[in-house]
This record gives C-alpha cells, sequence and structure tokens, in this order.
RNA sequence: GGGCGUUUAGCUCAGUUGGCUAGAGCACCUCGUUUACACCGAGGGGGUCGGGGGUUCGAGUCCCUCAACGCCCA
C-alpha cells in the first residue's frame, strides 16, 4: 500500500475496505511470531484461554481477546518479545455431545460405532469445525502467534499429560476407589463438584411411614426422593431428641423391600426439620454417605447408569427415577404407609452440561488428591508471585483452595486423553507415559496385561498443564519453555478461577520444578475480566437469545470501533451491559480519528522532511506548546494506565486528548495558520504554517502510536499514507515502537495559559450566542482582566482568541472602564464584552447573568462558611485554607463583575 | 446461611489517599451546512450522589444500619 494507491479518503472511515487486508499484512511480518533463540530483549508471554472447539466467539470471548490483544500490541511496541499463545480446548464432554446429536441425526449411535471409529468421527468434526472460533478472533485484530497454535490432544500435550499423570501417580497423589460422585444420567458420565450447580426448582416432600420392628410404633420421614427409599439402609434421628431416644439402636423394617435396616443416633440431623426423623441412602446422597461412612451402613446401590432403576429394586427394576416414585408411592399406599405430600421450592443439583437432574451415585474413579498442590498455589497469591486483578477475587481463589476437596478426574467418555493405566488379569494397575501392550507382562506383578483404563481424563486434566505444556514441557530441552515461561498476563472469565486458574497454579508448582520456587507460578497477574450483560442487565445467553454476535457487529460497526466501545464501556472489575448501539461510540470515535488525520495529511502533502522539523519548544507558539504538553500527559497516563491493566482509563484519556484537545482546538488553531499563509504569503506567516504543519504532524504520529492497540486496523490504514520521513522506517505501524516519553515538552504555563484562553472564548462564545450573533458575522469584543499578567497574556494571543471566537476586534485590558451597552459574560481571571444592537432581547441574557450570580453566590456563602470556621481553620491543611482563600477572592471578583455588567445591560 | 458486587443527570457510567461550584458519552433544547468530520461544530438545560444514623472543621468518598437489584459459595 501506498500513498499513490490511495488517491482520495473517503470522508467516512470504512472498515470493511481495510480489514483483512491489513490483517493479511500483519500475518506476513511475521511479527506475530517471537523467536525462541535467546536474546537480549525481553519476552512477554500471554497464554489464551483456550476456547472450546466447539464454541462460537460471543461477547465475553471479544472482550477478553481484546484486552490481551491490547496488551499484546502494546509490548511488542515497547520492544519486547511477545508471545501470544493461542489454542483450542478439546472439551470433552461438549464436543462428544456435539458430535453425538450429529450422529443421531444420521441415525447412527456411539457405542454401535465402537470407542476407534468413533472418536475418528469426532477428529473428522474437528477438523471441519474446530477453528471457526480462532479465524473470527482474527478478525478482531487479535495478533496471536498462530504458527504456534496448539489443540488439548495434540500429541505434545498429551506426552504432557501423562507424563503429569505418571508423576502424581507416583508421588502417591492420584488413587482409584469408589465414591459418591455427580453422575450425569444423560451423558452417563461422572463430572465434578465445580461442573454442578443448585437450582430452586417446585417438587415435594413426601412422608412415608417406616413400621418399628417387634413393636406397634412407626416412623414418619420425609423426603423429596422417595423412590430412594428402595436404597435405604438406616434412619437416624438426632441423639438428644426425647421422642425416639427409646428407638435408637432397634431396627425398622424397610417396606417394599423387607429389609431390616438400624435406628441411628447422629448429630447432623435437625430434630426441628419434618419429623425429625430421616431415612439414610448412603448410595445417592452426600449427607447420607456421610451418615453410612459414620454408623457403617451399607451402600446399596439403586440405579443403572443411565438413571433408571436397577435389578436391586425388584419389581422396579428397569423404570425412570420419574416412573419409580409414582410406582412405589404407589404400593406404599396401598399397605397404608404413604402420609401425604406437600409442595415445596428446593434446590435440586443440575449438571452444567447436559442440564439434567444429577444423581449422586457410587462409583469407581479417579481422585487427585489435592491436599500437597493446594498450599503452594495459596502460597503464591500471599508471597505476591501472582496477583489477581481486581484484588478481591484473590479472596475467591483462596477460600476455594482451602475448602478444596480431592479432584475426580476421570471421564467415562471417549472424547479426550485416555486414562494411562493398564491393568492384569487381577486387576493391578500400572501407570505408563509410554503406550503398554496388552498381553505383555505388568510391570511389578509380571502377569499378562489384559485391558486399557476405559476411562478418559477431565478435560481440565489437559488444560490445567496449558501454560507449560505449550512450550514444550515435559522436554526440559525446550527452548520455547525455557524463553516465555512464566507468563505475564493472564485474562479470563471469573467461572474459571477455580475449574482453570486454580488449578495451572497448582500445576506450576507441581510440575515446573526445574525452576526455582519463584519462578514457578504460570503466571504474575491474573486479569478476571468483567461479564459481558444484555441492555437489561441480564447474562447473554445461547438459550436466552439475547447474545449479541461480535462478528456481525464487527460487520457493521468495524473491528476499532467493537474493540474501542468495549474497552470504554467496561470500567475494571465491574459487568458491562451492552445493547447493540453502543458500538456506535467506537464507531464515531473511529470516523474522528479518521477525519483529523485525513486533515492533517492533506495538510502534509508537499512538505518534505526538513519542513517537519520541529522548532526547539520555546521557539513554539502557546497552541503548540500547549498541545504537546497536553499530549505527552496523555502518553504517560495512557502507558501507565497499561502497565496497570486500566484500559478503560486508557480509552478514555485518548478519547478526550483526541476529541477535545486535538480536534477541538489544537487543529482548529491550527486552522488559522494554515489559512493566514494563503491570504498572506509573507514569510512570518510561512513560517508560521510550516511550524504548525510541523506540529500537526509530530501530534498525529505519536497519537497514532498510542491508539494503535486499540483500533489497530485504522491507525495502520493511516500510518501508510503518512509521510516516509515521519515513519522512520517503520513500514508496519504493528511492529513501530511506542512513542518516547518527551518530559521537556512538559509545560504548566502553557497549559494554564491556554485554559484561560479557552475559558475566555467560551465565554465570547455564549454571549454571542445569548446575543443571537448570526455565526458568519465577525463582531467586535472586550477582554477585561482581573490581573495584569493575564492581560498580557492574553493579549500576546489577541489573534487566536478572534479566531476561535470570530471576532473583527479585540480590546484586552486589565481593570479599566467597563464599555457600556455590551452583552458580558465572566471567565476565570476575567469578563468579555460584546456590543449589542439596540433592538437586542437582553432577556436570554439577563436571566443567563443571574443564574451564573446565584451559582456565583452560592459559592461564597460556602467557602465564607469555611473560613469563618475557627476549627477549619485549625485542623484544614495550610494548603486548603489558602486555597479556598484565594477561590473566595476570585468569586468576589466575580460577583463584583456580574453585578456590574448586569447593572451596565439597563 | 456465608461472601462479593452494585445503587451518582432521562439512559449508560467516571469520580484516585475525605477538600475548587460533582464530571463524561448518549438523549434533550437553541443555533449552524465555516475549505477533516452532520458518525460534525458552537452554546445550553438537567443531579436532595438509594434511605437513615454516625465520625469529621469538612462526606458522593470513611464507619454503622436498612432497602433494592445482581453474582458466587454452602
Amino acid at each position: 500500500m501506498t500513498e499513490t494507491a490511495e488517491p482520495q479518503l473517503s470522508s467516512r472511515y470504512t472498515p470493511a475496505e481495510f480489514e483483512q487486508r491489513l490483517y493479511a499484512l500483519w500475518e506476513q511480518s511475521g511479527l506475530f511470531s517471537p523467536p525462541a533463540e535467546p536474546s537480549d530483549k525481553p519476552t512477554f508471554t500471554v497464554m489464551m484461554p483456550p476456547p472450546n472447539v466447539t464454541g462460537v466467539l460471543h461477547m465475553g470471548h471479544a472482550l477478553n481477546n481484546t484486552m490481551q490483544d491490547i496488551v499484546v500490541r502494546h509490548r511488542r511496541m515497547l520492544g519486547y518479545d511477545v508471545l501470544w499463545m493461542p489454542g483450542t480446548d478439546h472439551a470433552g464432554i461438549a464436543t462428544q455431545a456435539v458430535v453425538e446429536r450429529k450422529l443421531a441425526a444420521e441415525g447412527r449411535e456411539r457405542k454401535e460405532m465402537g470407542r476407534e471409529a468413533f472418536t475418528e468421527e469426532v477428529w473428522q468434526w474437528r477438523k471441519h469445525h474446530g477453528d471457526v472460533i480462532l479465524q473470527q478472533l482474527k478478525r478482531l485484530g487479535a495478533t496471536c502467534d498462530w504458527s504456534r497454535t496448539k489443540f488439548t490432544l495434540d500429541p505434545g500435550m498429551a506426552q504432557a499429560v501423562r507424563v503429569a499423570f505418571v508423576r502424581l501417580w507416583e508421588q502417591g497423589l492420584i488413587y482409584r476407589g469408589a465414591r459418591l460422585v455427580n453422575w450425569d444420567c444423560k451423558l452417563m458420565t461422572a463430572v465434578s463438584d465445580d461442573e454442578i450447580e443448585h437450582v430452586p426448582r417446585k417438587g415435594q416432600i413426601w412422608t412415608l411411614r417406616y413400621p418399628v420392628e417387634g413393636s406397634e410404633e412407626t416412623l414418619c420421614v420425609a423426603t423429596t426422593r422417595p423412590e430412594t427409599m428402595l436404597g435405604d439402609t438406616g434412619v437416624a434421628v438426632h441423639p438428644e431428641d426425647t421422642r425416639y431416644q427409646h428407638l435408637i439402636g432397634k431396627t425398622v423394617l424397610l417396606p417394599l423391600c423387607n429389609r431390616a435396616i438400624p435406628i441411628v443416633a447422629d448429630d447432623s440431623v435437625d430434630p426441628e426439620y419434618g419429623t425429625g426423623v430421616v431415612k439414610v441412602t448412603p448410595g445417592h446422597d452426600p449427607a447420607d454417605y456421610e451418615r453410612g461412612t459414620r454408623h457403617q451402613l451399607p451402600i446399596i446401590n439403586i440405579l443403572n447408569q443411565d438413571g433408571t432403576l436397577n435389578e436391586e429394586c425388584g419389581e422396579f427394576a428397569g423404570m425412570t427415577r420419574e416412573r419409580a416414585r409414582e410406582a412405589v408411592i404407589q404400593a406404599l399406599d396401598a399397605q397404608g404407609l404413604f402420609v401425604g405430600v406437600e409442595d415445596i421450592t428446593h434446590n435440586v443439583t443440575i449438571s452444567d452440561r447436559s442440564k439434567t437432574v444429577i444423581e449422586p451415585l457410587i462409583s469407581e474413579q479417579w481422585f487427585v488428591k489435592m491436599s500437597e498442590l493446594a498450599p503452594p498455589a495459596m502460597e503464591a497469591v500471599k508471597n505476591g508471585s501472582l496477583q489477581f486483578k481486581p484484588e478481591r477475587w484473590t479472596k475467591v481463589y483462596l477460600d476455594w483452595l482451602e475448602n478444596v476437596q480431592d479432584w475426580c478426574i476421570s471421564r467415562q467418555l471417549w472424547w479426550g486423553h485416555r486414562i494411562p493405566v493398564w491393568y492384569d488379569e487381577d486387576q493391578v494397575p500400572v501407570a505408563s507415559v509410554e503406550d503398554l501392550k496388552l498381553g505383555d507382562p505388568h510391570p511389578q506383578t509380571g502377569k499378562p496385561l489384559v485391558r486399557q483404563d476405559e476411562d478418559v481424563l477431565d478435560t481440565w486434566g489437559s488444560s490445567w498443564l496449558w501454560p507449560f505444556a505449550t512450550l514444550g514441557w515435559p522436554d526440559s530441552d525446550s527452548p520455547e519453555l525455557a524463553r516465555f515461561y512464566p507468563t505475564q498476563f493472564l485474562s479470563t472469565a471469573r467461572d474459571i478461577i477455580y475449574l482453570w486458574v486454580a488449578r495451572m497454579v497448582m500445576a506450576g508448582y507441581a510440575f515446573m520444578d526445574q525452576l526455582p520456587a519463584a519462578q514457578r507460578c504460570p503466571f504474575s497477574t491474573c486479569f478476571i475480566h468483567a461479564t459481558v450483560l444484555d441492555g437489561q442487565g441480564r447474562r447473554m445467553s445461547k438459550s436466552a437469545g439475547n447474545g449479541i454476535d461480535p462478528v456481525a457487529m464487527i460487520e457493521k460497526y468495524g473491528a476499532d470501533a467493537v474493540r474501542y466501545s468495549l474497552m470504554i464501556l467496561t470500567r475494571e472489575g465491574q459487568d458491562v451491559k451492552l445493547a447493540e448501539n453502543r458500538f456506535e461510540l467506537g464507531q464515531r470515535f473511529c470516523n474522528k480519528i479518521w477525519n483529523v488525520a485525513r486533515f492533517v495529511l492533506q495538510n502534509l502533502e508537499g512538505s518534505c522532511e526538513e519542513d517537519l522539523q520541529l522548532p526547539a519548544v520555546e521557539q513554539l507558539p502557546l497552541e503548540d506548546r500547549w498541545i504537546l504538553s497536553r499530549q505527552q500527559a496523555m502518553l504517560e497516563e495512557v502507558g501507565s494506565c497499561l502497565q496497570e491493566y486500566q484500559f478503560h482509563d486508557a480509552a478514555q484519556a485518548l478519547y478526550r486528548f483526541t476529541w477535545d484537545d486535538f480536534c477541538d482546538w489544537y487543529v482548529e488553531s491550527a486552522k488559522r495558520r494554515l489559512w493566514a499563509e494563503e491570504d498572506e504569503k509573507d514569510a512570518k506567516s510561512v513560517e508560521s504554517a510550516r511550524v504548525a504543519r510541523a506540529t500537526l504532524a509530530t501530534v498525529l504520529v505519536r497519537l497514532l502510536k498510542v491508539l494503535h492497540p486499540f483500533t489497530p486496523y485504522l491507525t495502520e490504514a493511516l500510518w501508510a499514507l503518512v509521510p516516509a520521513s515521519l515513519r522512520q522506517g517503520e513500514e508496519l505501524l504493528m511492529g513501530a515502537s511506542w512513542p518516547q516519553s518527551q518530559p521537556q515538552w512538559q509545560d504548566e504555563k502553557a497549559e494554564s495559559e491556554f485554559a484561560q484562553l479557552q475559558d475566555a472564548v467560551r465565554a465570547l462564545r455564549n454571549v454571542r450566542a445569548l446575543l443571537e450573533v448570526p455565526a458568519a458575522e465577525h463582531v467586535a469584543a472586550t477582554l477585561l482582566c482581573a490581573e495584569e499578567s493575564d492581560a498580557k497574556n492574553l493579549a500576546r494571543q489577541k489573534e487566536l482568541v478572534q479566531f476561535f471566537a470570530r471576532l473583527s476586534r479585540l480590546e484586552v485590558g486589565h481593570g479599566g472602564d467597563k464599555p457600556k451597552r455590551c452583552g458580558t459574560d465572566i471567565f476565570r481571571g476575567g469578563a468579555v464584552f460584546l456590543p449589542f444592537a439596540a433592538e437586542t432581547d437582553l432577556a436570554k441574557l439577563q436571566a443567563s447573568l443571574n443564574k451564573k450570580m446565584q451559582k456565583v453566590e452560592k459559592g461564597v456563602r460556602a467557602i465564607e462558611g469555611k473560613l469563618g470556621n475557627e476549627k477549619f481553620l485549625a485542623h484544614a491543611d495550610p494548603e486548603v485554607v489558602e486555597s479556598e482563600r484565594l477561590r473566595l477572592q476570585d468569586l468576589h471578583t466575580e460577583l463584583q463583575t456580574l453585578k456590574a455588567n448586569l447593572a451596565g445591560l439597563a
């Protein structure tokens, strides 16, 4: 792309014309891929939270990846070798479900196909659909290192998973056992505690009667799941419940089963709740499991894997849970043992994955012991190796780690990392990194191996290794691992703090032990981003249909507008309400940038390198010193905000500078000099215009650079149009250097002088409007300052004030007589006067002055109150007292001026 | 039951360690098509800072309490 290839710039920014072409340029540049070889350049690494292969881009992704891209682009411009590692997660349950649905539609079934054919089918699916979301990220402008893209089932990841498994196995941190797990009857797999939720649902509470053996007495128990009585192995009462003392130790005859089960005393029973007697079903309820363990009650499993009742249940075997519930109640009722039913709302455990009711079920599963893994992860935040932003998430993270349960890592699925354990004929297990062959001898027992474990690992069992497995671990010679681990920035959603973040930290400490402890934490900052809500404040969800498609927004408004809008709308740590039209904000800002750049670039045409040299700062006119100083401040602010990951504040600083300072004031001021050159053509005008162009160019170049991480496409497109001499050999803005700080441009005096000038101009414009002076009419005005020094300063800027306020003539003085028959207004340090015609209606002007006077009077009263208060004088900082005194003086002056001016109107 | 967050202009939100007359964008009103931009410019109106109490010379900001909404954990 060259200047000549772009003859006319449209007056509107049209993103669609640029984005795809620019992305291709970026990709070709090689800047996405830092070298693995050691060098002097510092590195900066960001691990993208790998989205599900089944996923499509939603607003949460757009937000999260925009932030990461901003960080990454900023660091790249600062000279770091930046690695942003992309990839996808195989998402065991979700992906298997998607493919099973697809097969079902074709009349095929997983079990019939067999494991190998099925997994092949999933691989095919992933080949065709798995990268959709990564392609969408490119539309957003994400500059990940695509050449290093990883997938959690890649051979390298598989190797890492196996090494990790075997190491934990050897350390005794992995065990297998029959435990009560959360069973998803639809997907027919165990799921972890973190993949279930408790949802209030309407249900019933049923009261059943159990006869006490050898007695006429009966016990009434209340339950929300009457069908589970078939698995009861006891009933429990509170040990101090006087009603039942005499029954403790006796047995009841469990109806329908004719099983004698003991009556036990247990503290956990709430005597106030229901009848104070609870049935104990250790095989199907977590609390009962605990009670059963305490009283050595047998465990009976009454369910098949699909949730139907099993052969333990006699006549009820084969029924669904719902059907069995009716049948059990009917059977009890027939025997007079059904007492009653009541409607209630209670919490039901639901699977996050299938949204079906979770059934607690005893089953053989694999677990990771957390007791040894969790402490270093807790230590990491305590010693500062890991910092959460916003900080409050630290507590959430620590609370979870402190109460963490052993992690059930096996899933009864086919899609995933198969557990690397083989068994001999006596079912003695052995874990191995390398595949073992069936028939070969078991390394310990010597007996032939007969099978490999059927289960696969929880998906998090691979993604918890992500920060180092993607860099080549367990290969200790991997140059990537040496150079890019540990990483600096992880940005993710709050709902996976436990599932993913905490586990990654544990994994870092557990497996990266070749590094000193201080370098094992996988990332130093964990940024928890906002949740994107819809316009009404509800979570966006597929089922509610209230989501906004980021790709559709990118097509409508442009990627830069989407990025920028998300950044300025999302304040740190706070959820963001998003409606479609909010993207107009970014769109308008992009258009503004486009146009101001267009203005500057058009005016640079024909300038050579020397023309655009900035003179020494002391030689610059006020407005040039002012804009350079303002920009310097903005630059410092944006830089420090990005360092602190304060995207909103950075976006706002950019907006204010670009729109308010640069466009509304500096560019306008420059027009005066550019036009004067055309009219006057004398040496002074020519030089003044040249300097204006040099300043415009300097500010624009620096502005494009700081804007680039936020609005990369637009700024890259404009960069190509910037005269080569200004680009200093930096062909791509993406690869350009971050603007250097120029502290010598900081100029408080210029800033305050210009601020007064602005205030005076606003006053003049206000009076113009109140007097209804037509815009085209240039009128004479007078400006009187209270201080002589202010008057001198403003007098020097007379032409500029005249230009801004559209004046034909301007008198500047201090003190002195106020002109008669003038409309007036005050500004900080003085007043402005515009003559009015005889027929002018002064009502508006008077109303305005009166209102202003009331405001000032209110201020005067407030400050006089303070200064009249001895305690204020005694306690407040002397500086505060002094500034109040000065302020009061100013207000008094203003008040006098206003009074005199108001009187002068009549 | 425990924890966290939010409540400031009609709407969406800023407001650092307590201290100028509480700000911005959108919307609204008036004016304007001036050679970057009408996705624009100029000017303007609009807020008892959720309620109550307290600390303080001084509270949107700190403390207590109540209320509403949202999220997480059990």
